[in-house]
DNA sequence: CTTCTAACA
DNA sequence: TGTTAGAA
């Protein structure tokens, strides 16, 4: 599931076929880049290359705009979404209680070579 | 031929 | 947002 995300970033649209997706105009397209929203990739001639997250998130816009909401309020709800997102990252990246006892038993291991004696490896596993 | 930036009879 | 000019 990861490598269907990397694939999905992958930018490898020009503007001309995001058009035809979106269905929006160059202008539409690039003024939303000003406002912050979908900000492109550029190829080495200087033109915006757009990834499949890319045209789902101006589709949305799409949307958004469509349900008469304006670039202020669409700022607004990427924001908050920003902001659960980094929160969720957050616990995900929280260390466990059995995270920090695993660290600290390979830290040992390899800092003193101990664990050369079976029993004693085996006691040392099970109490962790 | 396509896309980019900047600007507005 | 549309459109256009001139460059890349």
């Amino acid at each position: 599931m990861r490598e269907k995300e990397l694939r999905r970033s992958l930018a490898v649209l020009p503007m001309g076929t995001v058009m035809k997706l979106t269905n929006l105009t160059a202008r539409q397209i690039r003024y939303y880049e000003e406002q912050e929203l979908v900000i492109p990739e550029r190829n080495a001639g200087n033109r915006r290359m757009y990834s499949l997250n890319d045209i789902d998130k101006l589709l949305e816009i799409k949307d958004f705009l469509g349900e008469g909401i304006n670039m202020a309020g669409i700022k607004h709800i990427y924001e908050e979404k920003a902001k659960k997102e980094q929160e969720k990252a957050d616990k995900h990246n929280t260390l466990t209680d059995a995270d920090v006892r695993r660290i600290l038993r390979d830290e040992f291991v390899s800092a003193g070579g101990f664990m050369k004696d079976n029993d004693f490896s085996l006691r040392n596993n099970r109490s962790l």
